[in-house]
Order: structure tokens, then sequence, then C-alpha cells
DNA sequence: GTAAATAGTTAACTATATAAACTATAAATA
DNA sequence: TATTTATAGTTTATATAGTTAACTATTTAC
């Protein structure tokens, strides 16, 4: 199959795709605990702590005001925390709670089990082979 | 590969995948000419057209008001329109315009230039199987 | 024919985003 | 060294998108 038509045909399969996993919703998004920008945020601290906050910005692509505002939400909620840099006094750098790293690795393993329930339904074998290309698809692009 | 690992790796994969699409992402939404909530109610109204505020909300899993001030902003735009409803006159019937439909089929042909790119770069066979796999999965979740 | 349910909107609030203006600090340069 | 320029972060003002509660206008049920 050519490009294009897989093009063709992913964009009339994702949605259906999205849909399934969507019900399978984390509670702490659909409970109304935290929002996704949070979310991400955290995930994204949990493994990159100490993280500037210029540099999270554009790590997702946002505005360095907007940034400011989710982690003042974070940190209000006791999920993240700011600190000085005394290399350079200019500098914020925001980590991650315990408290909000409990919630990243509850958040995970819904994740996982709705990946498992999802693809679950299929062989054991598509499965496998799935992964692989996927596995080749995202090698081919840069991280 | 059972559900549990296949779920765990997914899980690590997923970031990576989106990261890469968002890189291709459409210029109506980077240009900031729609917002994505609009993008998804455009496509929904192209497919079903005439459709009521209220199964519009249910459709995105959103309250009536937050359906309201989505369609004012696109009416205002000019991408979609109101209409009563003669059978039953509480109802209010929303539909997409010419101007409206011009903007999804740019979005479609953006969308599919995307896959097309990101995995153009695996072989034809790996494409194959993996919509083959990816049609199986769909299939099994409810529409 | 009145009570209850349904459809849509408005109002008040929160979260997320933007751009512009501001403060503080560091780096570059004249 | 003193001043300019660049960088980091925040504040302010505005827009979009979501919530719940309260309201109007219909339709349905008893």
């Amino acid at each position: 199959m050519s490009p294009e038509e897989f093009g063709k045909r992913m964009v009339e399969l994702m949605p259906r795709l999205m849909r399934g996993i969507a019900r399978h919703e984390s509670n702490y998004l659909s409970k109304g605990k935290i929002t996704l920008p949070q979310m991400w945020v955290l995930e994204h601290l949990s493994r990159r702590n100490n993280c500037p906050m210029n540099k999270l910005a554009r790590s997702f692509g946002i505005s360095r005001p907007a940034a400011t505002g989710l982690m003042d939400r974070l940190i209000a909620q006791g999920l993240a925390k700011r600190a000085d840099d005394p290399k350079d006094r200019r500098i914020v750098r925001v980590s991650i709670t315990p408290k909000g790293k409990r919630i990243v690795s509850n958040i995970w393993e819904e994740k996982r089990r709705t990946f498992s329930a999802v693809f679950g339904k299929i062989s054991e074998n598509d499965r496998t082979a799935y992964l692989k290309i996927l596995e080749r698809v995202v090698e081919t692009l840069a991280d």
C-alpha cells in the first residue's frame, strides 16, 4: 500500500481508535483531580526533574506565561515545587513532589491497563507484529 | 507478548510518536486560524450535518453550554450556521457552511500527508501489516 | 390542564493559552 | 569599568474552552 493510500485510511481509522481509548480514560482526568496539561507536565517532570521554566515551556511548545500559570496551579496542589538556581539567579527550576510522583505512577498504570484492554482482544502474534512496526516508525523520528 | 507487557511498551512509545506527528501539525491549527475543538466540531458537522445541539454536545462529551459557546465562535467566523427545527421548536440544528467545508477538506489533506510522511519511511509490507492489525483492533471497539 | 421532562441559552467561575510590558540578572561591548 | 543588550521569569489584559446553576421556551406525560 502506498504512503498516500495508507494516510487516507489512517485518517479514517484514528478517530475510531481515539474514541475507543477515551472510554478507558484515566480516573485522575475524568474525576477532575488534575487536567490534561497538568498530567503532561507532571509526566515530564517525573523524567527530567529540576527543570528550568524556560526549558519546560519550550518542551511543550507553550509561552512562558502559560508555563508560569500551569506551575502555579500544580504547586498550589502540592504536586510540584519551585527552587532557585544558585549558579544563575534568573533561573527558576521546577520539580515534582512525592505526592506528584504518586499521581504519575497511578496514571501510567491506568494507561498501561487501557492499552492492554484495547489491544488485548487481538491475537498475540498481531500485538507483537504491531509493536515491532511501530518501533520502526518511532526510530525514524528524531527525538 | 502479553497484553500487560504490550501496554507497558505502548505507554513508552506513544509520546514519541505523538511528538513526531505534532511536528507535521496542520497550518490551520498552528497558524491560529481555528482551534482544535473547533476543528473536531467542523469535522463532525461535515459528516453529520443538521445536528441538534444536544446531540453535538453528547458526541463530544461536553456540556450544552460549552457546545453553545463553540458554535457561537464557529458561526461568528462564518464556518457554521444555526437553523430552527420546524417539528420541535425547542431544537436548534447546526450545520457546516461551504467556507467550513473548505477548511475541513484542507485539514484532512494535511492529515493524510502527515501519516504518509511519518509512515512513509518504513517498508510497504510493514505499512500494510500495520493497517490490517489496526483495523482488527478498531473492529473490536463498539462505534 | 397542570406537572415533569427536554432543549437551549445566559451568567459566574476556573483552566489554559496568547502578547505586551515589566523586573531582575547575566553577558557583551565600547 | 560602565553601559547596553540579551535572557529568565512574572504580571496584566484578553480569548477560548470547559464546568455548574439558574432561566426560558417548548413538548410530553399523567
